[in-house]
RNA sequence: GGUCCUAUAGUUCAAUGGAUAGAACGAAGGUUUCCUAAACCUUAGAUCCAGGUUCGAUUCCUGGUGGGACUACCA
């Protein structure tokens, strides 16, 4: 309709003023609720075409359209805003689509579909996964659901940090101290069996760094010093030799931790088509950094470590190999980058990493650049915020970490508590509603966290759970219930519905409105997409369950006596049910039939 | 020092450069013989500061101030 309209206008236009008026000038958007119409247009940037004041203006352009466009019925001039009525028949008639089977997402299909990769949770193999991966797994997820939506080929991958200091801190603390527990034996999930040992180190390393602080040691150099950091590091240069003790205990204890963060995503409803692990890409890295050193890309410094210079770039040198050959981070990542362009050929690789990881990906690109990869133009660092306790950061070595696995079973278990306080669901069979309080539990964390702009930082406070009323998942999930519930009533009462909506039929000011807002889905979707932003959906939802609760709280649907206009009620739920549905899977969300 | 992000009710979040800045939680009050009251309705309450661009700025630009991150031969 905007498209139309905005043809009509640019058409009258040119006959009222003579004028040839760019399209970007003439600007159309939904009427405010205060103002009586359905389009409005702003009239301020066409005075220079009509030289006249902005009442006139608009009054002109909506008499006009008034007279040649019989959608348009009224209009109204408002300091410069020309508020359009759109007859009532032309929104049923555009409801009537969607009430015929129209693809909701229809709409949102990219005309060039790309192929996307998409990388995100990307773990550290010694400690279990937390808030802040929770985070990022659902910006994950539910990016790959949109731009999957969006008619793209997305690729899910994961990243695993399997090697490095750190992990041989856990492997040596289980050593040294773990008598043989396993988890089996402990009963203690794998990832938080090892990261159990991680902590255990930090603490037995800061003993004895203390000590040798207390003997008149400069502390720097005590933390250099102190014995179990020089296994760790022996350890680690053990594990690049291959050494097959070393490499047994490596494997047992990841394979512990795999077990137990596939049953944090499984918890979680998230997945991955391919996973990749730093143990096997940093060597592929360092080939590529050695054969650009030759082609003179890179270059060498007296102690034989290997850099990029960036300044060009504005940026600084940076180093890719150590003097002892060994990789660091950078070199993985850029093994990575190219075993998945190989791999996939992608046209844009999304990283979904933290804001504190700007300059990395930064770096990254142009190193990448620098190398003549071409498609290094499609990497893109999706950056987001932190998750912060009142008191600040959250901070694993000091054990101060929202626990992944603990807050869903909290929020799992509030979920049963509300329920009951409210006597819900009391003839239910309990496994049963075991499956919908999980399904509550996890729609309000989720939202909760995909409801905030992605690059924002957030807070979370522990010691307020998160809540179940007002603008929250329970919230939308209880309006889908309710919808379905009423169709359920309906199936009692045998009464159907028709699809085929009377075009005359008396459709008040909160049908339109719903009519409106259900129209604007896709376009939402599109925008989420192109802004990498499920929080637009997020609110959307919000926004759509907050108008049908109002509407269902003012009218009877079963009970309208004038059948057409049951008819529309009945629609009007119905397409507010899938849109709830659609928008919520979209963010990784399960509906509930009932709760 | 440099680079990047950010600043909106007491709190947590909204607002393609448009009209009287929206919600939720919290506070105060109200709604149930009727399709689920996890709902609905009232009331009180906010754009960090100073300039600039514009018919119009919470939004864009510049400069301050506050918060955060990064600037490792850690990952």
């Amino acid at each position: 309709m905007e498209i139309i309209l905005k043809s009509r206008i640019t058409e009258g236009l040119r006959i009222l003023y003579n004028s040839e008026v760019s399209d970007d000038l003439v600007q159309i958007h939904e009427t405010r609720k205060e103002f009586i119409g359905d389009f409005t247009l702003v009239v301020f940037p066409l005075l220079r075409f009509s030289k006249n004041t902005p009442e006139k203006t608009g009054e002109t352009i909506g008499r006009y359209l008034m007279d040649t466009f019989p959608s348009v019925t009224g209009f109204n001039v408002i300091k410069g805003f020309l508020n359009l009525e759109i007859s009532p028949s032309w929104w049923i008639s555009c409801f009537g689509g969607m009430l015929a089977g129209d693809d909701l997402l229809g709409k949102c299909r990219s005309d060039d579909p790309e192929t996307i990769l998409i990388e995100y949770s990307s773990p550290n193999t010694n400690k279990p996964l937390h808030l802040g991966h929770i985070r990022n797994n659902l910006l994950g997820f539910s990016l790959y659901r949109i731009l999957s939506a969006c008619g793209h080929r997305v690729i899910k991958t994961n990243i695993v940090n399997d090697r490095g200091i750190h992990i041989c801190k856990s492997m040596l603390a289980w050593q040294k101290y773990g008598k043989g527990e396993t988890p089996a034996k402990s009963g203690i999930k794998g990832d938080h069996l090892v990261g159990k040992y991680y902590v255990l180190f930090e603490r037995e390393y800061r003993k004895q760094a203390d000590v040798l602080i207390a003997d008149g040691m400069d502390p720097v150099e005590a933390k250099n010093n102190a014995p179990l950091l020089k296994e760790a590091r022996e350890m680690l240069v053990k594990w690049e030799a291959g050494d097959p003790e070393t490499m047994e205990l490596w494997n047992m204890m990841n394979s512990w931790v795999y077990e137990g963060f596939n049953e944090t995503y499984r918890k979680l409803g998230v997945d991955f088509d391919k996973i990749y692990y730093e143990s096997d890409t940093y060597k592929t890295g360092r080939d590529i950094i050695y054969n650009a050193l030759q082609e003179g890309l890179l270059h060498e410094n007296g102690d034989s470590s290997i850099w990029a210079d960036l300044t060009d770039e504005g940026l600084d040198q940076k180093l890719l190999l150590r003097s002892d050959g060994t990789a660091v981070y950078m070199t993985q990542d850029i093994g990575t980058a190219v075993l998945r362009h190989e791999e996939f050929g992608f046209d844009r690789c999304i990283y979904v990493v933290g804001n504190e990881q700007n300059y990395h990906f930064q770096v990254l690109k142009a190193i990448l650049k620098k190398m003549n990869y071409t498609w290094s133009e499609g990497l893109y660092h999706f950056s987001y915020g932190m998750v912060e306790l009142p008191e600040g950061r959250m901070k694993s070595r000091e054990g101060v970490i929202v626990d992944a696995d603990d807050l869903i079973a909290e929020m799992i278990e509030t979920a049963r508590e509300v329920s009951l306080e409210l006597g819900k669901l009391s003839d239910f069979p309990g496994n049963e509603k075991g499956e919908i309080y999980r399904k509550i539990g996890l729609a309000a964390l989720k939202y909760f966290i995909l409801k905030v702009d992605p690059k924002k930082n957030m807070t979370f406070n522990p010691a307020e759970s998160i809540d179940f009323n007002g603008n929250t998942g329970p919230f939308i999930q209880y309006t889908y219930a309710r919808i379905r519930s009423v169709f359920r009533k309906a199936e009692e009462a045998g009464i159907t519905f028709s699809r085929n909506i009377s075009l005359t039929v008396g459709a008040g000011a909160k049908e339109i409105q719903l009519i409106k807002l259900l129209r604007r889905f896709a376009f939402t979707v599109t925008e989420a997409a192109k802004t990498y932003s499920p929080a637009l959906i997020a609110n959307y939802c919000y926004d759509l369950a907050r108008e049908y609760n109002q509407f269902y709280h003012d009218f009877t649907i079963l009970g309208e006596t004038d059948q057409t206009v049951r008819d529309l009620r009945m629609g009007l739920s119905e397409i507010t049910g899938k849109v709830l549905s659609t928008g919520m899977l979209l963010l990784g969300i399960e509906m509930p039939e009932r709760m």
